[in-house]
DNA sequence: CTTTCGCCCTGAGTGC
DNA sequence: TGCACTCAGGGCGAAA
């Protein structure tokens, strides 16, 4: 269930403990958890132990760690997987599909541990293409020309001490890593996000214009734009008063840029509440703690009264999944 | 080419 | 109490 403002939790969480660590040991209790990882790119436990991972990226749910030999680590979390930072030692339950032992210069030893119940998420080593536009490839934090700034800062006592071990903002006289302005081959087909300095909206609407399908589908289509999941797009829909069939190319140009504007209002508001759930006790980076169940309008609330006309919330089953909205407030229009 | 469908997977929840 | 069944949905390959 993790989108992007969950999944921008985890790599917050990750980054400061990750970012120059030594990987000395990789343990896979679970080769499907490896699926996405193409054979011929080498064994993976061999091709990460002696590596050092350099950052923590992601571009709308996929996350990836640039690695010193300059190819990446590619990680999905799927419908549930975490990647929880663990001391040396702790035990894990049956979930556990991987593990990668790692040694920060300053933090020490620890655990990262790739937890996955049903398996939808993965991780592989991949090679790093350079982006087309030479932007950067996904966000990586705060700092020059790395992105936007998060809306919250991790807390956490260890995430603190962490950040002055990490390297600070890259300043305009120094020269960008080689791994920025670069996306590991198999998301090179994944849209860059709403949230995104990048991102074009100009090309998006057009892309809408030239599409034959309803909203909730360009919506949820990552090669369109990515970091959207079923969630966030009820909840963006029910915001924008639009109904999650209306035919995208029949969208007024108004609606369109509601739209938008509302996907990045709910991403934003979750990823404000997700950081202030940080589980610092344990360096928790926890993909399904983040959820902001309490401030949705739609999801899952079918039954309930529309918070903004009252009409009670209907569910219909839509592409394999549940569809939420207000049977009043958004309908399709001609 | 574009668009849609069906599969992967398993713990939690439900009904009998 | 136990068991069969349903549900959740991100991404991708196959089908239409």
């Amino acid at each position: 269930m993790p989108e992007l403002p969950e999944v921008e939790v985890v790599r917050a969480g990750l980054e400061p403990a990750v970012t120059i660590a030594l990987i000395t040991g990789v343990e896979v209790f679970d080769q499907r958890s490896l699926k996405r990882h193409a054979p011929a790119a080498g064994d993976f436990e061999t091709l990460l132990t002696g590596d050092r991972m350099l950052a923590a990226v992601r571009r709308g749910k996929f996350l990836w760690f640039p690695l010193s030999s300059g190819a990446a680590l590619v990680t999905h979390l799927g419908m549930s997987g975490q990647v929880l930072l663990r001391e040396p030692g702790t035990a894990e339950n049956g979930l556990l599909r991987i593990r990668l032992s790692i040694e920060h210069p300053r933090l020490g030893e620890y655990w990262v541990n790739f937890v996955d119940q049903r398996i939808f998420g993965s991780m592989a080593v991949d090679t790093l293409l350079p982006t087309p536009d030479a932007r950067a490839g996904g966000y990586s934090g705060p700092g020059l020309e790395r992105g936007w700034p998060p809306a919250t800062q991790p807390a956490g006592a260890l995430a603190a001490s962490a950040l002055a071990a990490t390297a600070g903002p890259i300043t305009a006289q120094e020269e960008a890593p080689a791994w920025l302005a670069a996306v590991p081959s198999q998301v090179a087909h994944i849209a860059r996000d709403p949230l995104d300095p990048a991102f074009d909206d100009r090309a998006f609407f057009a892309a809408l214009k030239r599409k034959n399908t309803g909203i909730k589908r360009a919506m949820l289509d990552q090669t369109l734009v990515s970091g959207i999941g079923n969630i966030y797009a009820d909840e963006a829909l029910w915001a924008a008063k639009i109904h999650y069939a209306q035919p995208t190319a029949s969208l007024s140009p108004r609606s369109a840029r509601l739209l938008l504007t509302e996907i990045r209002l709910v991403l934003t508001k979750a990823l404000a509440e997700g950081g202030t759930s940080f589980d610092a006790t344990y360096v928790n980076v926890n993909g399904a703690s983040g959820y902001f169940s309490h401030s949705l309008n739609v999801y899952g609330q079918q039954g309930k009264p529309c918070p903004r006309c009252g009409t009670l919330i209907v569910r219909e089953s839509f592409m394999n999944r549940g569809s939420h909205f207000c049977p009043k407030c958004q309908r399709v229009r001609n």
